[in-house]
DNA sequence: CCGATTCGTTCTCGGAGAGAGAACAGGGTT
DNA sequence: AACCCTGTTCTCTCTCCGAGAACGAATCGG
């Protein structure tokens, strides 16, 4: 904490931790806030009164919880990721033609973060996980956007967050990891064999813009026993280059 | 500024006025921000950085965005409501049966604020409203809640944000306005007479839990062309309490 | 190809304001 | 009625936030 205060506003650090706490518990009291963020209770009062006088937080009765502005930064912020539709056009056409499911998620922060799944059968976006963040190495959307990103960003990110183990195939080493991304980069898209949940396999391929810089990742994930390696080689490969082809021709990211 | 910053922490209100312009403008430098809020560069630097590691915001080569984590905290907000399903599924139906647009709709900070909004015709969920927020005074929705309230509350909200005429038929009297409340009481529901978009009439009833304590209200609005005073009078306001009464049963707020 | 401009980032320093902790106020419960 | 919870306010000290200038890296135009 006195490394690098002095490059940052610690109020506005503390601030963002009681809204953690917000997300996690709703509806919470002061005292509460203020044992699981370590810090007095009056200058955790302080804060929410600021927050919501800034009208980020909302005062019931004592009790405090998220405003419900946030589901206007949400639409905000799928407008800004521009292409959102097409994207989601294109998902949806891609999980009904193979069947299985199909995301797209971006890189932030050093995790994958979904922005849009879709599911084969309905066209309806089943239990949402936009904005839900998972690790880079043990998921092939991770792996897919690692691929086509720098040596030292790779490794920045990988000893950022660690690459503990989600299931006993993820690979931990990230040597070994650096090296499978070469395989990655040849074939043109990565494979996640139940590293991250046991039971699925899935395949992820980047998204480029002109720069060329990847912007964001696309896989298909199924059951194991749907996802043979000869679909994945055939059809699925040559599917998800159509989507992610038509994507990124109506890119207009950075 | 000087009169209650004992109060509130200033450092955050800045912090919360740079998210502000965040939303409104997509991928902003740090100068551009500056000058917006009226701070030092290197002030708003050190805001965006802590909110950076925060993860609250993206840093793209020097220009900054929302994190996608928004659209996380969109769900946890979802999630609060607590019978957000039965809400939505009950004005898709009510939006059917009718063939306008139901609404619900809550109080923040004496703001209408919006979320949901079910359009005949289709189940799907166009031009997605929510979190949007509009004055109470010119509303149906707004003045369904202010009729629950109690006359301090009405008269702080109508002061907090003023009451300007939103078209002609606004009503912009306060006293005039609390006591046309009076009637919405009596009537059991509200009516907004093109008083918020000129060609569209609104109905909206308020919504009670067992304190009892308004906690939202519904609306039905179409053209003034359909919005007849007789359909109003005997469908429209029988297929509202309906809605409304549904809503309530199944209602586990607060 | 190079000077000038403009960006983001870092530095330094003084004055303001954030946080610790105690005191206050109000509601429930025993 | 005395207690024990809340949320809220107060006071004071030492920290740390913000103004402003300086730095470094890009971009642009001549």
């Amino acid at each position: 904490m006195a490394d690098d205060n002095r490059r940052t506003v610690d109020a506005v650090r503390t601030a963002c931790e009681v809204l953690d706490v917000l997300q996690r518990r709703e509806r919470v009291g002061v005292t509460e806030i203020a044992e699981e963020v370590g810090l007095a209770k009056g200058a955790v009062h302080r804060h929410l009164t600021t927050l919501d006088e800034a009208e980020y937080v909302v005062n019931e009765d004592g009790h405090y919880r998220l405003s419900l502005r946030y589901l206007d930064m949400a639409d905000r912020v799928k407008e800004m990721i521009g292409n959102y539709d097409v994207i989601a056009g294109e998902l949806e056409k891609l999980a009904e033609t193979t069947g299985e499911v199909a995301q797209f998620a971006t890189e932030e922060h050093g995790w994958v973060t979904y922005v849009y799944k879709a599911n084969s059968g309905s066209g309806v976006q089943t239990a949402s996980s936009a904005g839900k963040r998972e690790y880079m190495h043990s998921t092939a959307l991770g792996k897919a956007m690692l691929a086509e990103m720098n040596d030292e960003r790779v490794t920045e990110i990988l000893d950022e967050h660690g690459t503990p183990p989600k299931t006993e195939h993820t690979c931990t080493d990230p040597s070994e990891l650096q090296a499978s991304l070469e395989t990655v980069r040849e074939r043109g898209y990565s494979l996640d064999n139940q590293e991250n949940i046991t039971g699925l396999r899935c395949m992820g391929m980047p998204l480029m813009n002109d720069e060329p810089r990847v912007f964001g990742a696309v896989s298909i994930s199924g059951p194991v026993s749907r996802m043979t390696d000869e679909r994945i080689e055939s059809e699925l490969s040559e599917a998800l280059a159509r989507s992610t082809n038509v994507i990124e021709i109506n890119s207009k990211f950075a």
